[in-house]
DNA sequence: ATAATCTATACCAAATTAATATATTTGGTA
DNA sequence: TACCAAATATATTAATTTGGTATAGATTAT
């Protein structure tokens, strides 16, 4: 929904892997990005699960990135971690608006909100790391 | 910073303000809004301290609004509930980024994220109230 | 085999957000 | 001018979300 700390951290994540452009172990990561080990490894397992970031284990184990800093987009790590961006979480569809005697089922706030929070979307979906880097 | 159900709130409440054109007192708009009575208080004294709302005491007492609808932003009344909007917490001078070892003050990320901010502010700004109602 | 590394699930704590409670002040009206 | 209806102020509590931890298990290079 919002792009919390989490995300930040994500964001740390992503650009330390396209800074060294090599595999790196979680102890490694987390020093680096300052986001405690275990954290760490919860949102690294994130970023597996999206394709984001490969996963090696065992001995000389760790982690790298799955495809170029330029094919990564700001909006697709935020999303792996937040899910879809909402400017309102009247408009996330797992929350809604929370008011009952609503006249229609989009009031024009909402509408207005979908509009930016769309923008915003778009906006982040254009930023990649090799911008970042 | 975020928007959160109480600016959801505080947008209902001004809209309604706008709809009826006249003085309402908090149980009416309370019920008219479905926002508990308390909460809307607390609510409408921000809305009244940051002139958006004019309130009377006493019988006959009650709420109505400080200026026309068109004079009212949407912006203006998040940033009396939340405070100035940001879309991420790095970019709140209040919080900051969390990152003790960071070799620039401003990260590209920030920056990116700073541009956005602006300009949901401004998107938000050029939304008046009687547009909505 | 074993030590180093990631995986999975569950759990706990801190922070933030939402809502309530109580006591007080103000002002219109009988 | 006493009274009652309303707003004001501050403190407290409850719910939710976010951030972080613990434990047990699976995998792999050496």
């Amino acid at each position: 929904m919002h792009i919390t700390l989490e995300s930040d951290y994500a964001i740390r994540i992503v650009l330390y892997l396209s800074q060294i452009q090599k595999r790196a172990e979680a102890k490694n990561i987390s020093e680096n990005t300052e986001v405690t080990l275990r954290f760490a490894l919860k949102i690294l397992r994130k970023l597996v699960a999206a394709g984001i970031v490969k996963s090696f284990k065992g001995t000389q184990g760790g982690y790298e990135l799955n495809k170029a800093p330029a094919e990564i987009t700001l909006a697709e790590v935020i999303e792996t971690v937040e899910g879809t961006y909402y400017l309102s979480r009247c408009l996330d569809p797992q929350l809604g608006c929370n008011r009952e005697n609503r006249s229609s089922p989009y009031c024009k706030v909402q509408r207005e909100f979908a509009r930016i929070s769309d923008y915003v979307r778009k906006e982040m979906q254009g930023i990649t790391f090799d911008k970042l880097v």
